[in-house]
DNA sequence: TGTGATGTTGAATG
DNA sequence: GCATTCAACATCAC
């Protein structure tokens, strides 16, 4: 469930089972989750490599190979990764793994292929060019207030747009407004700068805190809105709508949220 | 059987 | 340039 604290979790999954290994081989068993180039072309240029360290920014995360190269792992809506040595362990729907010298395999899993691979010579250039925005744990209070300068769309839609901010998905988006009891169709232009802090806030409190659970749902507090988020119904605060909110669907308490308009 | 799902992109529209 | 909506991507679960 891949959004910013998932890919944090995957990347830490990483660098405790994939680093300082050599890649003996790649086997790719569905080409179209590699994107930018071919899969044979992949598989060469990371052969005989390893990997030395990894980053993230937002739902992107990057294993840095040690020639100075990278390679991106955009996990998509159910992308996940498998470390293995047994063929009894593969995960249900891999779709490439990675061997390394020692037996170990990183699989890369992946029910419905929104998942997107790509190898990249440059991270700064790759970044720039896909006008990847600023991560949400990263980005200063002073920044991100700024940014909904001038724009009229609405708070989720704001929270999505992952060339402003980058890491917050549907779920962590709607949580922020429960917690900060915005109405996620709010305007930014209608909202106060003390409730833009407050929102900041909720969103790099909500976010650590599910970094700290390992982005485990149900370790999650109990007061958080995600359990109440599954169907139309009553939660303690009021009644629960569905809208479809900047393309999303999206869930609030009616009454709870109020609206900025 | 049809519908929608945690994500992103591109096209079309205003 | 900005915002919105829609379709597409592919598969699975309800």
């Amino acid at each position: 469930m891949p959004e910013l604290p998932e890919v944090n979790t995957f990347k830490k999954y990483f660098e405790g089972t994939s680093l300082r290994q050599k890649i003996v081989d790649v086997s790719i068993s569905d080409d179209k989750i590699i994107r930018n180039i071919s899969a044979q072309e992949f598989v060469n240029r990371l052969t005989g490599k390893s990997f030395s360290a990894s980053s993230r920014r937002g739902k992107y995360m990057f294993g840095h190979l040690d020639n100075g190269t990278f390679v991106l792992f955009h996990f998509g809506m159910t992308g996940d990764f498998k470390y293995y040595f047994e063929e009894e362990d593969r995960p249900k729907h891999e779709r490439f793994h990675i061997l390394f010298e020692g037996g170990g395999k990183l699989g890369f899993d992946c029910p419905r292929k929104f998942a997107r691979i790509e190898f990249i010579e440059n991270l700064k250039t790759y970044i720039k060019e896909l006008g990847l925005g600023e991560d949400a744990l990263i980005i200063q209070e002073g920044d991100f207030i700024e940014m909904m300068n001038g724009r009229t769309t609405s708070i989720k839609g704001f929270l999505l747009n992952q060339k402003l901010l980058a890491g917050v998905g549907n779920l962590y988006a709607d949580e922020i407004c429960y917690q900060t009891r915005v109405y996620p169709g709010s305007r930014v232009n209608k909202l106060s700068v003390r409730k833009k802090k407050e929102i900041f806030a909720a969103m790099q409190s909500i976010l650590n805190t599910a970094i700290d659970r390992t982005a485990h749902y149900k370790d999650y507090p109990d007061d958080w809105f995600w359990k109440w988020r599954t169907k139309e119904g009553t939660s303690e605060k009021g009644k629960i709508l569905v809208e479809k909110i900047a393309g999303r669907t999206t869930y609030f308490v009616k009454g709870w949220q109020r609206k900025y308009m």
